[in-house]
DNA sequence: TAAAAATACTCCATAGGTATTTTAT
DNA sequence: ATAAAATACCTATGGAGTATTTTTA
């Protein structure tokens, strides 16, 4: 199975925060196609809908919503995570004997 | 900030299991040039040193053993939010008036 | 000195950009 | 008619493979 691309999530996430994808594709330096295609993609690997379009703009999905909420609290973990990462990195270095 | 690639996670528990890069290779149908090139790659993305390398083989840092436990439970835990969005998908889907 | 991993290189898949078309109010 | 998203097409970055070299117990 394909696995689970975070930058698309967190792609996600900017156009859960803006409703939409032309002004979430600004926000992140990317153009509005690119944007666009990552959404699909995303869709494309999980099997689900996440925006329903309209033009209009966009709204989420429940599938969507779901996710945005997951996402969120995965970014931050994963924050979290590197942070612990080099202090226990930084930890093992300091238990090196002196050459 | 680039982003941390699941797959080169996933790989990293392939290694730990293995307890070497060779081995973890072939179970993943990769060369271990790649394999080897992936936990590089991981390595530079954290700014941590994983893997500590011998001619012996590999084993693992404190900050290697302290990725692959979150990983684990990482792993199960999206696989279980596919099936969430999946099954928040097919119900949505339900609701929506016959045409 | 030999096994395990790292490096050098080549190639190709795919992510991204630009131009354009489609959509539905 | 128009603003938003989708599609078509092209290009280039970087990930994967093969051959080879390096490492140290």
């Amino acid at each position: 199975m394909e696995p689970l691309d975070l930058r698309l999530v967190w792609a996600l996430l900017a156009v859960a925060e803006e409703q939409s994808i032309t002004r979430a594709a600004a926000r992140l330096y990317v153009s509005q196609q690119t944007l666009s295609a990552q959404i699909q993609r995303l869709e494309r690997v999980l099997g689900v809908e996440l925006l329903s379009r309209s033009p209009r703009g966009v709204t989420l999905t429940a599938a969507g919503r779901e996710l945005v909420a997951y996402g969120s609290g995965l970014s931050t973990e994963l924050d979290e995570l590197v942070v612990r990462l080099r202090a226990v990195a930084a930890a093992e270095e300091g238990t090196m004997l002196p050459a």
